[in-house]
Formats: structure tokens, C-alpha cells, sequence
DNA sequence: TTATAATATGAACAAATAAACATATGTTAA
DNA sequence: TTAACATATGTTTATTTGTTCATATTATAA
């Protein structure tokens, strides 16, 4: 990483970074992290709709994070490289560490 | 990582990373990747109000990517811990290699 | 072809949020 | 104290965006 970053790249970083800000795409990003899934077993696995799957997924795609085979009538989504994982990887570390007492008041039970 | 992570996980990842996405904040940690700085500092590096980057900080204080100390009338920041520079350096790596082509479709010149 | 299943997409709506502006708080010096 | 500087914060506005609903596309089977 450089010293200070041009607004070029500050704008490609938050642009990818901002995909990650997203719970529902986070979940589809774990939930592809050992298989490859179809549209509608990601909804399934949610409890979401197939609509708003297929919308996320395609954010996600676009943004080169997923990419896309269909097989008959099915479409199956898998990651698209290991960045992917590192950058989740990151975020858990740093969510473990540093704010363990503190994620209690996002929680319920 | 698991291979599914809970939906707290996901809500905490999604805040973390829902930080790293937006461009005034990347901009403010890149620059405070070598050095020690004050509101002023950074407003003046970045050409952006007092206002605005002080808003800013106050949310990547509270996410803990960012600490403070106080000197006088100056209030001086810098990053909280490593984590913030693994995940800068991540998210730049995923850009340099993938989206090479694409990005000149986001840049003027 | 028609019917059905899987996925994609367009439009509308509501919620989140970054920036601007004005103002308040805090620190130092006179 | 008052004045000046540095920072913080409350409010408003405009933009972005995730979801829902309805509809369109694509693929298989009868």
C-alpha cells in the first residue's frame, strides 16, 4: 500500500469494499465459500426471496466477486478467486479480536 | 471461516466492511497509513470541509478502525490496529489483479 | 407447440447516508 | 474573563440502495 492513495484507486477500493457492506450478500458469499449453489438454494438456505437473491447476485457477479454456469435450467454460483475468502478471512479476524464485548448489543439471544 | 456463517456474523462483517466503502473514508486511512494526523491535516489533504471529515472520523473511531488523542487544541488520529492495513492491502491486491481493463471505464484521464 | 420450472429484470418504495451548513464544545493565550 | 483556533455535532437535503412485486427470459418435458 502506498502512502496516500489516489481518488482513483480510493474509488475502486470502496466501490469493492462496499459489496461487502452488505449482510445478505456476505451471507451468499459464506454460504458459496465450500459449494457451488443455485439460485434457489441460496433462497432456500436464506429464507429469502428468489428475486432479491438474484438481484444480489448479480451485484455480486458484476463486481467479479461470483461468477456463473447454468446447467440445464439451474445456474450455479461459485465464488470467482481467493480474494474473496482473504478479504472475509480479514473482516472475521478483525471482528474477533477487537469487539468481542462489544457485538453483544447487536445480539438477542 | 466457516461454511455458513450467522446471521450476527454477517450483520458484524457487513458493518465492518460497510466502513471500508466509501471513498472519503479509504482517502483518510490511506493517508493515515504512515502517519499520526489531525483534523485539519486531513481536511486539507483531501480538500474536503472540516465538517465532513470530522463526521468521518468520528465513525471510523466508533468502528474502531481509528484512535485518537488529544494535544493541545489538535486532535490527532491514527489507525487502531493492523487489521485496517490487511484489509487495504487485500482489497487493493483484488483490484490490481482482476479488474485491470475495467477500471478505465471509472477514470477521466 | 404448450406447460412448467428456474432465473432475470424493471419499477416503485422505504431506509440509510454523505455532504453542507450552522452552531456548539473545548483548548490556549492575552 | 474574552478572543481565537480546533474540533465536534445537530439538522437538512439529495443520493444511493435493498427489498418487494410483477413480469420477462430461458430451458426442459410432455
Amino acid at each position: 500500500m502506498k502512502e496516500a492513495c489516489t481518488m482513483e484507486e480510493a474509488g475502486a477500493l470502496s466501490e469493492l469494499f462496499k459489496i461487502f457492506g452488505d449482510p445478505t450478500r456476505i451471507r451468499i458469499l459464506c454460504a458459496m465459500l465450500d459449494a457451488e449453489l443455485c439460485v434457489n438454494d441460496i433462497a432456500g438456505l436464506l429464507q429469502m426471496s428468489q428475486s432479491s437473491v438474484s438481484h444480489q447476485l448479480r451485484i455480486l457477479k458484476t463486481s467479479k466477486l461470483v461468477k456463473s454456469r447454468r446447467d440445464g435450467k439451474s445456474v450455479f454460483y461459485s465464488l470467482d478467486d481467493e480474494h474473496v475468502h482473504s478479504i472475509l478471512s480479514m473482516g472475521m479476524e478483525h471482528i474477533m479480536e477487537g469487539e468481542q464485548g462489544e457485538n453483544d448489543k447487536n445480539l438477542q439471544n
